[in-house]
DNA sequence: TGACGGTTTGCATACGTAGTCATTAGAGTG
DNA sequence: CACTCTAATGACTACGTATGCAAACCGTCA
């Protein structure tokens, strides 16, 4: 049998009420009584019971996260999130889909916890499931990176398309005259607008820029996706990733056809994730400042004010130059 | 306010005990008022509290993970778990740490939830916290892939010796001369057991087999070590890591020092992480059977089956051979 | 018709906590 | 010393659900 606050208030000569009061607001609690309690709850291993709390007090605690179950760049994320998370006494609860078929059911499962927030993750959650979430009263929900909760939902991501145009102005700059650009998921809003920013700034410079659909937003994708471009009539000078995974399968698959990266062809990538940066690859890419977008996300969803106000944050993120769009010997 | 099942009750007519019933065990209403229920729930959009439901049931339906904040390796357990527990309707709750001196924080958190299970994980944690566990009635406490607490909890890991051996056995088999192996952390157990296995199959041909520690279980350390490798007065034919992070690190940095891998030398990791599958590296390693071991861990937890009987299950790991460990032209 | 077995439902309660309200003790003031 | 005001504590209750128990209901058979 597990050991309550009334066992410790016995325990302490107390009562449950003071108990409970050491626990939750102790300054509301005498000196000497609060350690003659804390002594009795260390003497019998007491901790307090998170489940009746929550009950009581309507609060959890904890924030959910309606995220794909497989994702190296939402991975990254979450170890920032459930950092940032465990650094205020709360938890982080995961609910995962396997692909967007599945997001229905993710999101009934959040409905049974009486969650503090809800970060949504994943640009393929579609628009009538953002709607269904502007419904739930009591909960803060927060889009994460996903441009298509526009006008719907309080959102935060990062520059999309200003990441998108530095990196095509990037590789103009290192005298490119083709290019092409690999998407993850052509439905994928982040991919939209990142494919639409890259080639409007291709455009500026006279420089045309087709679109290839890798399908998935994994490596084995990008790989395959390298030999479609490997077998295209006229080779691009530079290939665009849409994201990091796309870029490092898009590499490999490139140097097992026999090209040289960066020699015949620029790579670029979009996200930063710590593989972009092995030395196998030093892959040119856009760097999402994650800790910043995190905090935001948690701001929304825990600070008072009125988000109605502003509900767009957008946060430019940074170019870091790898070797992969170092041309010749420069 | 949010929808109760008194609040269901009221709009079909029964008792809250029938709408209860409806969603906990529906056999027990009769056809036709469970789908009077079931109607009025719809319409009013209920849906159950797990808060209460735990709380009154004395079971949370949640699973916790005592795990490294930042690690690929279990990142990709945890898709795994998540995955499995998911599908019987079960959560997961992270209880993620920084660095060893932060685990009994995280331990901490855990006695705050009625958790049905709780899974040890990392190699990292210490005897005494392992000893802490035990004493944690009605708890379902399972080490995984934690070679220290045999004797002390549940244990389901791979047969890290036998693993070993094998690729040890493996590189012999190549035509190698000499061999140095890059731990991770010298104090982990995963990576003694794993370099004594490899250093007693590499002792049995004449081979000897310097211990290196790479410092952490990252990629950096891996790649940090590859420069005391080269450093070194002679140069191994074979380099085992102690793990697949450490192992493309070390490709990367000993390949960044001039030298080629396999033409040069050797490489083999552990683990079998999707990385180390990429055409790039093409590792050689010895991959888990992640939904294998996750199984088990899953089945000592909610098994009513004695686990005292069998506290130990140990399987075995299968070698992926990549091109790290092809010589020549073979 | 009456008794009986089985199914279906409602009533009442407890899970462990936090907060409201009332009560008591203690300190300060004229 | 009586009075007031604040601080500290205790009694009580509600959060929303699951379940033991009893009651009601229905059909069956003697």
């Amino acid at each position: 049998m597990r050991v309550t606050s009334h066992d410790v208030a016995a325990e302490a000569g107390v009562s449950q009420a003071t108990v409970a009061r050491v626990f939750s607001s102790p300054d509301k609690v005498a000196l000497a009584t609060r350690e003659r309690v804390r002594e009795a709850a260390a003497r019998l291993g007491y901790a307090p019971n998170a489940i009746a709390r929550s009950l009581r007090s309507q609060r959890t605690d904890i924030v959910g996260v309606v995220v794909p179950a497989k994702s190296e760049y939402w991975q990254d994320v979450l170890t920032t999130l459930s950092r940032r998370l465990a650094e205020q006494g709360k938890q982080l609860l995961l609910f995962p889909f396997a692909d967007a078929d599945h997001v229905e059911e993710a999101l009934d499962s959040t409905e049974q916890y009486r969650l503090d927030g809800l970060v949504l993750a994943s640009s393929t959650i579609r628009p009538e499931h953002l709607v269904r979430m502007m419904r739930r009263p009591s909960l803060r929900v927060v889009a994460f990176n996903q441009p298509a909760a526009s006008g719907l939902l309080p959102l935060v991501m990062v520059d999309n398309d200003a990441g998108a145009r530095d990196l095509a102005e990037h590789v103009v700059a290192q005298g490119i005259g083709t290019a092409a650009f690999v998407g993850t998921v052509a439905s994928a809003s982040t991919d939209q607008i990142r494919y639409r920013g890259a080639a409007s700034a291709l455009a500026d410079h006279g420089i045309a820029c087709p679109y290839v659909e890798a399908g998935g937003f994994s490596y084995d994708a990008g790989y395959k996706a390298a030999a479609r471009i490997l077998d295209g009539a006229d080779r691009p000078d530079a290939v665009m990733g849409g994201s990091d995974e796309v870029a490092l399968g898009l590499i490999d698959g490139l140097r097992t056809g026999g090209l040289d990266v960066p020699g015949d062809a620029l790579v670029t990538g979009f996200d930063g994730l710590p593989q972009a940066s092995w030395a196998g690859y030093d892959l040119t890419t856009l760097v999402q400042p994650i800790e910043v977008l995190v905090d935001m996300t948690l701001a929304v969803i825990f600070d008072d004010a009125d988000d109605a106000a502003q509900p767009e944050r957008v946060v430019p993120g940074t170019l870091r130059q790898g070797k992969t769009t170092r041309r010749g010997n420069g």
